[in-house]
DNA sequence: ACTACGATTCACT
DNA sequence: GTGAATCGTAGTT
């Protein structure tokens, strides 16, 4: 969590396997570069609280099960290192960063992360404020609300995970605690529902659900 | 061409 | 707990 060293996550970071890409990525920062509304250049730094795997066409919750293969999931069969958005609901766009080999269709969905400067304090004091009724203004629990708050649409698809395609990965050495879940909105997906694929910061008050 | 529905969120009961 | 919003995608006709 210091200020002093914080490096940029190459693509290759995501070619290893979706797991430990997903549990890694607890605690990393995810940047957003932004024009605001007065005409300024501003990077928005959203640290990671909670992410899910889709581990490919073995995982009936995941786009490319047996191997389904369109023009929506064309890319999660590229090598990781991009990114893969669709629209849901006709409403919020979802954050997927594809994991893992070429041909190995899996990604890792974003789902929670609190807006953070460079303070070790303001993290604290997130965690302290565990009260779950409680909204906090810099924390976004749920994967639609962290897109819209970035400014994240399907003008991402396919573009690479780098500070060029003005949407990328920090790592500051900060190393939360993680614990696993069941993934969320699967219901469909039988056994699978019940998979421990989704990584929390544990206890973090950020999270979508506990 | 047609139809069903979703890796969600929010408002309301 | 239930239901609406809202539209691209995928599977079927």
């Amino acid at each position: 969590m210091s200020t002093a060293s914080s490096t940029v996550l190459e693509p290759d970071w995501f070619t290893r396997p979706t797991c430990v890409v997903a549990a890694d990525l607890i605690g990393k920062v995810l940047c957003r570069q932004l024009t605001d509304s007065d005409g300024q250049q501003k990077t928005l730094r959203m640290r990671i609280s909670e992410t899910e795997a889709y581990i490919g066409q073995d995982d009936p919750a995941c786009h490319s099960h047996a191997g389904t293969r369109t023009a929506r999931t064309e890319i999660m069969y590229e090598q990781g290192g991009v990114f893969y958005v669709y629209l849901t609901y006709g409403v919020h766009h979802m954050l997927n960063l594809i994991s893992g080999s070429v041909e190995s269709p899996e990604s890792v969905l974003i789902r929670a992360g609190f807006l953070t400067d460079d303070s070790d304090r303001l993290i604290e004091e997130q965690q302290l404020s565990s009260d779950k009724q409680f909204t906090h203004p810099k924390q976004f629990a749920g994967p639609g609300k962290l897109t819209k708050r970035l400014q994240i649409d399907r003008d991402l698809y396919g573009k690479s995970i780098s500070p060029s395609s003005d949407v990328w990965i920090e790592d500051d050495g900060c190393q939360p605690p993680v614990s696993l879940r069941p993934r969320i909105g699967i219901d469909y997906a039988g056994d699978a529902k019940d998979w421990l694929l989704r990584y929390i910061w544990t206890e973090h008050p950020s999270l979508s659900k506990n």
